[in-house]
DNA sequence: TTGTAAGCGTTATCAT
DNA sequence: ATGATAACGCTTACAA
């Protein structure tokens, strides 16, 4: 563990810190220990030097021992083992780092954990994460290229093994990524994922998602079914328009290039979508339903409608994607495309442990493509 | 930056190592360099060592250049930062981490970040944090002592430089805490505090957010106002019962046990919400409105009551915390009480700086209160 | 002003 | 089976 500095109290001098090897240890953070007077200072973790000390062994020995190597007496294992215990030995991550370049830790870089989808995407990544012995650290990239270089730089600087990213919205230009992967980093890509770099990959059926949503509204006899979308530049964003796409033209519907609208910053800036909303609202002939391709342009398309004033489904039917866990407390009338966050953060993290922990060079790259949910609204919004 | 291993790839030899510190920096990564040929193997980052070579001095010139160290000589100080800037090197902070017993990070605890109150504080500190050149680690505890530990043990073997936390349900026993405290870890609690700590701390004033909402209701007309919290152990909990008592005592209603129910892991189970609302409503004389005192106990017993077919407000008054952006978007008949989390945050990480970055210990400590907001629900909710 | 060397905690290599 | 030593990248007394 680290050693805490006590403002005003110094005892940089590594030859007057003391380490009261003797004492038991009272709790799982007792390695630091207090001096003879009352004053806390700064403490020095136990380490495997106070342990081969304490034996009088070498620290090779010491280290030997811990790592359960087969050279060395099962006496002398014994006893170092114990001393540890005693001492409430906990070896230092950053010192192991250092050493070995790897930090038993995986980075994921979202665009915001505030986003319902992406808190349970990375809620999956943890429940196998830390079975599997890894620590997770979290970064938010806000949509923001910008910020997204920062991360994967701290990342990285941090010795990751591995990373689990959903590029932001800016993100046309994936070279600081492609470096990292060309550098031998084991990457996962999720959500929001690029051919560009030939690794593994976790999405849904995007398409399946949105062909789905625009078929339900089609046969509940809309006519004038618009689309709202994040960048043009997001593989998730072509895929749905591509399923709507294709609905419309499978049910004869001439697709109507007015009808879709981008959010660039996929509704980080909330004026997007309400401009989104007013340009379509205010054609010649508004749609009179309205597909949202995201969690984010669903709840900012209904917050901007019931601003206006316009009712959901009496004025206007909304089908978005929604993953939020009070998706079934907002407008009964709300039909969503569910996507599988959990199974998806699962699947990530286990592809990338796949990679972290394979031998030899992996050639073969997965996509993995789950399937979404369409969830039926309770009332029903049936026209014509 | 690391190196990342090309598996089945190995050049561990360091002398067979080849940096060519000739090459221009092609990229904010490209402190990893290609080798002749075109496989990718084990890059060593560009080191203080390297720029000491290329330059033909010693790496404690090279580290007091790059640390704008006085004792330099303007000339050898401008060389160094331009090869610096030539090789692109970036820092080790692993290697800071471990000579510094420092990490430039700081560590948040939070029981869930899939809430929107914690997800909004963490934006809240990241806004901070950043500008000030720290990084924030974030680890939840799920409502579990005993992850909370983990985590705490995690942050600090990774030299987190102080600590912003919210205690989970299950901890009564917080010498874990108290441990990291006492070896001079600067702390900041928010929300879910202990007094046993003398440390800053950021918090609501959940004694006027339930008064208030309370207050609310009877003045609607309310008789039989139920309350649901979480555990007996949190201080929020005391707190915000507190202000639901004395706003029934203040009205000249007598308080009544059998109309507070207690959900001890917040409602991480949801069935503990349910239970908790199917006992209120099957009292002889079942409540004719409902205090939730925490978010997730608000959407969870809305849920539990939309599911049971009970209209709020129709059949039964609703008020309750809520934090979501997308509130809004739920029964408009819902008053909640909403909580400043992003000020929170702000607050909470300033305190923290201020306690990492004083020189001398400090002895006052803060109790920074702000206040919640009742936002009042579109529909009128009037009885009697 | 600059260089040398020790040290942060650990492991791997080479002796013994 | 065990110990001494070097190394990971960096900073900082201390020497020169």
């Amino acid at each position: 563990m680290c050693g805490f500095r006590m403002p005003g109290i110094v005892a940089d001098n590594p030859g007057v810190i003391r380490k009261n090897i003797q004492l038991p240890a009272s709790s799982i953070f007792s390695s630091y220990l207090y001096l003879h007077n009352d004053a806390y200072m700064k403490f020095e973790a136990v380490t495997i030097k106070d342990i081969a000390k304490a034996l009088g062994v070498s620290t090779s020995t010491v280290s030997r021992a811990l790592r359960d190597s087969y050279e060395i007496s099962p006496e002398t294992k014994e006893l170092v083992l114990e001393c540890a215990r005693k001492l409430n030995y906990m070896p230092n991550p950053i010192a192991l780092s250092l050493k070995e370049r790897r930090s038993r830790s995986i980075g994921v870089v979202v665009c915001e954990i505030a986003n319902s989808f992406f808190s349970q995407v990375i809620n999956g990544i943890e429940s196998i994460a830390y079975d599997r012995g890894y620590n997770v650290i979290i970064a938010q990239s806000n949509e923001s290229v910008e910020r997204e270089i920062m991360d994967l730089h701290y990342l990285s600087s941090r010795s990751v093994d591995g990373l689990i990213i959903s590029l932001s919205t800016e993100t046309n230009d994936i070279s600081h990524l492609q470096d990292l992967h060309n550098k031998g980093l084991p990457i996962v890509m999720f959500d929001r994922v690029t051919d560009e770099i030939k690794t593994h990959s976790v999405v849904v059926d995007n398409f399946k998602g949105t062909y789905e949503a625009t078929e339900y509204l089609l046969q509940k006899g809309y006519k004038r079914i618009a689309a709202i979308a994040n960048s043009e530049f997001l593989s998730i964003t072509s895929e749905r328009l591509g399923g709507y796409k294709d609905a419309l033209q499978a049910y004869g519907q001439k697709f109507n290039k007015s009808y879709v609208k981008h959010c660039f910053y996929g509704g980080m800036v909330f004026s997007e979508i309400e401009d989104a909303v007013n340009k379509l609202m205010t054609l010649k002939q508004p749609p009179d339903a309205i597909i949202a391709t995201s969690d984010k342009l669903t709840t900012g398309c209904l917050k901007t409608l019931m601003r206006r004033g316009i009712k959901v489904p009496d004025d206007i039917a909304l089908v978005g994607f929604l993953n939020s866990d009070i998706a079934e407390l907002m407008n009964p009338a709300l039909t969503v495309v569910h996507q599988p966050a959990l199974e998806m953060g699962k699947a990530a993290i286990e592809l990338l442990l796949q990679l972290i922990e394979s031998k030899r060079p992996v050639t073969q790259f997965e996509k993995r493509v789950l399937t979404p949910t369409l969830v039926i609204g309770k009332s029903a919004m049936d026209v014509n």
